[in-house]
RNA sequence: GGGCCUGUAGCUCAGGUGGUUAGAGCGCACGGCUGAUAACCGUGAGGCGGAUGGUUCGAGUCCAUCCAGGCCCA
């Protein structure tokens, strides 16, 4: 008889090869097909609700592998929430307008004529052909979401409600214009945001000019490195509290910080000087001084960032062509002279350098002044400084006029402020940042000079040039953009906006505004997308650490201005992905590496496996070895999923819990406990513990311990027996739990167990359609057994003692196979020895071994609290469940079998 | 230059309120099994805890400084 035939091998067509790529791709068309999104929603329509809002990618290329990461983080948190009973809509978006679409189509088109019409045309097909492929890679991700409406900053309806913000802002009062000096590009002709600013290292003429007094031989020194910002000086700011020193060099004085002193001489090479005075700097206050290239005279000004580090403690001041310089300038109310055009080049009121470029001219400043005899030193300096993120090209500052809104209007740093503490910031250091960034965060510079974004909606007098910031001019832009669009604005003549007359001239003729709105400014007020549908705030928003100055803040203060609330309750904050060594990925330093072609060659479960495995508060590296080793731990887990389905293939009896093994109530409290941690994990958004739990719970309780032990009960004990039964209601019980607590964060693979469960298993479940509708397993207080637990840690202790002292007698050859051991173990304290007398009849199957009694004998090896001997087992080894015992053929019909299995053929009919 | 963050074995992570020889899992090496089999089990080798000082009887854990890296801002 082939014995073979007569033991219950794990049965299942759980295919141990997932081939991933393909099968996520089939199951993702069934998803689709069945709208399971949809169905998912309507499972959940009468349940608490849950709001994500989801940050808008910009929509001018490929996903990366950040947005991959973002993206999946999302979904883990709303398939997480989902399984734990809320209704969690996710409403995707795209962020459309703005400088990198608008610089790119103008590349694509070069050499035509660009109209408003054909560029913004251009602008939205390529903004369309982006959303339509990230929506592709995103879904492919496994990602859940309303991807057949999703909110598109471009859509009318959209760019309506940015209007009506805008309107609301007005309303309130914190809309104001003003000339002011902007980071602006030569090359893209456009004042620059903070965000688009890049800092780099860049070689500048450092000059010491003398800056001439009254008394022709008194002079004040200063440093710069921006010679052609002179012609715009109008002031010098000294520190007030700094000491300054008159410095005599032969007839001529110098006014030079004390604390700078030193440093500067030695530089101008000047060793002999005396000190002839010292004053601090809140003296010289309104001193008068000549301007060192043209025939006028300025005053002394004070300012505290004025700073003893550099420099001489002497600042010239344009505030046209600086922001400090501009702030200073407020309060003393200097002009802000700002003689450089849209390209760089002086204006003609500076008729000395007119049509020059402001980076050129300053050799030409350097000679004006040497002619002056006012230049002390020329030298090269290196140092950071501002470039467009685009063009890279050098920036200037440059004062232009421009819609601002004020940050201190109505105590709205204050209360930001305030609104900031009952946040939820997670982790919670991003509070700290989010602070900062407020705190410090000047007036939002609202206009852009660009063509490929929401038009501010404000008018001008055609005769005396009064801006109109009317909010009925904006409520009619507002409702012709909600029909037309954007376009709405550029077709339309500015009449169709207003039916008054300038309030000034009274003149009917208007001229349209030009400038666009700030990107911040259109996803800002995502937000109104959850408020129409009456989710306002949202539960949380999830973006990476720059968005504390990106898309948080701005959102932020939109909501705080216009619905005086913030529109998130919590805010999650990842890091960045970063490349191997910890860089940036960029294109530059060709070190990319794509999430669609990690997913073709492996599938969207193992980079989702990847990204749940790692701490995201920080920046991630990622690494494509890192990601074998995700590949690695996916196979265990789906082999584990394996074992438990093929074992379970017959199983339709639960066993009642007081009915159960030992053993198999261990399993339960152990379960328990993985159960609670995972959930817990969850709940404090803290993945990489999720799947570490997991991992390890299917490494070292099931694989080593459990499931490993279990292969004899459950493959040669009768088929209804009570010890095989037994098992299969915890390896139920573990099968469930499992599949649901890692369906969040690799739904693909645990649809297909579930989808297995569902057609081949005669579980007693409810058996939703997919594992996606299903909730979360409740930790049940009833499996803990705390006492059962601290015997079985002793018994495990013992247990892997035994394991050396069995690999030692393999390494003696005594043994090969565990089976073919009998472990003697003696304990010299009697509690122990009593404890495992108790044991006694289960140690065999815990060890894996064929005997085990407990005597003292001869050559024992010392372990802590026990001593263990190893020998040959005693009889043979019975053929069909290969335990080695002394009763083997005591049935003649089964010479090679041991009693126990002549028992278990009787009870299932193996013709016994 | 400022704000915030990170730095524990090759990799990913643990290490309440400072206290015995710093823990897992993976990988690696060696071995076993051939009834989870392109699986499974066992054993072993890997850590000057970013660096240097300080507080303390005692620090990965507290403090200071520095170094390296990241983001944001000047």
């Amino acid at each position: 008889m082939n014995y073979k035939e007569t033991i219950q091998l794990p049965r299942t067509d759980f295919p141990m090869r997932a081939n991933l790529p393909e099968k996520e791709t089939k199951i993702l068309q069934n998803w689709n097909q069945t709208q399971m999104y949809k169905q998912i929603q309507e499972s959940r329509k009468d349940n608490k609700p849950y709001i994500f809002h989801d940050g808008p990618p910009y929509a001018n290329g490929h996903i990366h592998m950040g947005t991959a990461f973002n993206r999946i983080l999302k979904d883990i948190t709303v398939k997480y929430r989902t399984m734990v009973g809320y209704r969690v809509p996710f409403i995707p978006g795209w962020d459309c307008h703005g400088m990198p679409i608008e610089r790119e189509v103008i590349k694509k088109l070069k050499g035509k004529i660009l109209t408003n019409e054909i560029l913004r045309k251009a602008c939205t097909q390529f903004a369309q052909k982006f959303v339509g492929i990230q929506k592709e890679e995103f879904m492919r991700l496994g990602v859940f979401g309303e991807w057949d409406n999703p909110y598109i900053t471009m859509d009318p309806e959209y760019e309506a409600r940015v209007i009506n913000v805008f309107k609301v802002l007005v309303e309130k009062g914190y809309v104001y214009r003003d000339k002011r000096p902007v980071h602006w590009c030569t090359s893209c002709k456009t004042a620059l945001a903070e965000a688009e600013l890049e800092y780099k290292d860049i070689l500048s003429s450092s000059i010491y000019v003398k800056f001439k007094t009254q008394d022709p031989n008194l002079s004040i020194l200063i440093w710069t490195t921006t010679p052609w910002t002179l012609p715009a000086n109008v002031a010098i700011a000294l520190n007030p509290k700094l000491q300054y020193d008159f410095v005599k060099i032969g007839n001529e004085k110098l006014v030079i910080a004390s604390d700078l002193k030193d440093i500067v001489l030695e530089k101008l090479n000047i060793k002999d000087y005396e000190i002839e005075k010292s004053v601090v700097g809140k003296e010289l206050e309104g001193m008068i001084y000549k301007h060192p290239l043209f025939d006028k005279e300025c005053k002394v000004i004070l300012s505290t960032f004025v700073s003893k580090d550099s420099g001489t403690g002497g600042v010239h001041i344009a505030p046209g062509h600086g922001y400090e310089d501009y702030q200073v300038g407020l309060s003393y109310k200097l002009p802000v002279i700002s003689p450089v055009d849209e390209s760089g080049c002086f204006t003609d009121e500076v008729p000395e350098f007119e049509g020059k470029y402001v980076f050129d001219a300053n050799k030409d400043i350097i000679e004006a002044l040497k002619e002056k005899e006012t230049l002390v030193c020329d030298e090269e300096f290196s140092h950071s400084y501002p470039h467009c993120w685009r063009c890279k090209t050098p920036l200037i500052f440059r004062a232009t006029p421009q819609w601002f809104l004020r940050i201190d209007h109505k105590n709205l740093r204050e209360r930001c402020v305030n609104e900031i503490e009952k946040i939820n910031w997670v982790p919670k250091w991003s509070k700290e940042r989010i602070l900062h960034n407020i705190l410090d965060r000047p007036d939002w510079c609202l206009s852009r000079q660009r063509r490929w974004g929401i038009p501010i909606p404000v008018l001008y007098c055609k005769n005396c040039d009064t801006p109109i910031l009317d909010t009925k001019v904006i409520e009619r832009a507002r409702d012709i953009i909600k029909k037309e669009g954007s376009m709405g604005w550029f077709e339309h003549p500015a009449k169709d906006f207003i039916e008054t007359a300038c309030p000034k001239c009274n003149c009917q003729e208007f001229i349209k505004e030009k400038d666009i709105f700030d990107v911040w400014f259109d996803s800002g007020a995502s937000w109104t997308v959850i408020k129409a549908q009456d989710s306002f705030p949202a539960d949380i928003y999830c973006e990476g650490v720059d968005h504390h100055r990106g898309w948080f803040q701005h959102s932020f203060l939109l909501s705080m201005t216009t619905e005086e609330k913030p529109c998130f309750k919590s805010v999650l904050t990842h890091g960045l992905i970063l490349d191997k060594e910890m860089k940036k990925m960029s294109k530059s330093l060709g070190n990319v590496i794509s999430p669609t072609e990690i997913i073709k060659k492996y599938g969207a479960d193992i980079l989702r496996l990847y990204f749940s495995a790692i701490d995201y508060t920080c920046d991630v590296p990622f690494d494509s070895d890192g990601l074998e080793s995700s590949v690695i731990a996916y196979r265990r887990l789906r082999n584990t999923f394996k074992f438990l389905l093929g074992n379970l293939h017959d199983f339709e009896t639960i066993v009642p819990k007081d009915k159960l093994l030992e053993l198999d109530k261990l399993m339960l409290h152990r379960l328990t406990l993985l159960i609670e941690k995972v959930t817990s994990a969850y709940e404090n958004v803290e993945f990489h513990k999720v799947y570490h739990s997991i991992y390890n719970y299917c490494t070292t309780d099931l694989s080593k311990f459990y499931l490993d032990i279990l292969k004899d009960r459950l493959y040669t004990y009768g088929k209804n027996s009570l010890e095989r039964r037994s098992a299969q209601t915890i390896l139920q019980e573990i099968l469930l739990s499992l599949v649901k607590l890692l369906a969040p964060i690799i739904p693909f693979t645990t649809e297909e167990v579930w989808q297995n469960i569902t057609n081949n298993l005669k579980l007693s479940t409810n058996n939703s359609k997919s594992i996606h509708i299903e909730l979360l397993p409740k930790s049940n207080p009833d499996w803990i057994d705390n006492k059962l637990a601290e015997d079985y840690e002793l018994i495990q202790e013992i247990r892997d003692n035994v394991l050396l002292a069995l690999e030692a007698a393999r390494n003696k050859k005594i043994i090969g196979n565990t089976l073919e051991a009998k472990v003697t173990l003696w304990a010299d304290n009697k509690d122990t020895r009593d404890f495992l007398q108790q044991k006694l009849s289960s140690l065999p199957s815990i060890f894996i071994v064929s005997q085990t009694n407990i005597e003292k004998v001869d050559n024992m090896s010392q372990f802590k609290k026990i001593n263990i001997f190893i020998d040959k087992a005693e009889g043979k080894r019975c053929e069909r469940c290969w335990i080695w015992s002394k009763d083997i053929g005591t049935s003649t019909e089964h010479l090679t079998l041991c009693s126990k299995c002549i028992n278990v053929l009787k009870e299932d009919n193996y013709g016994c």
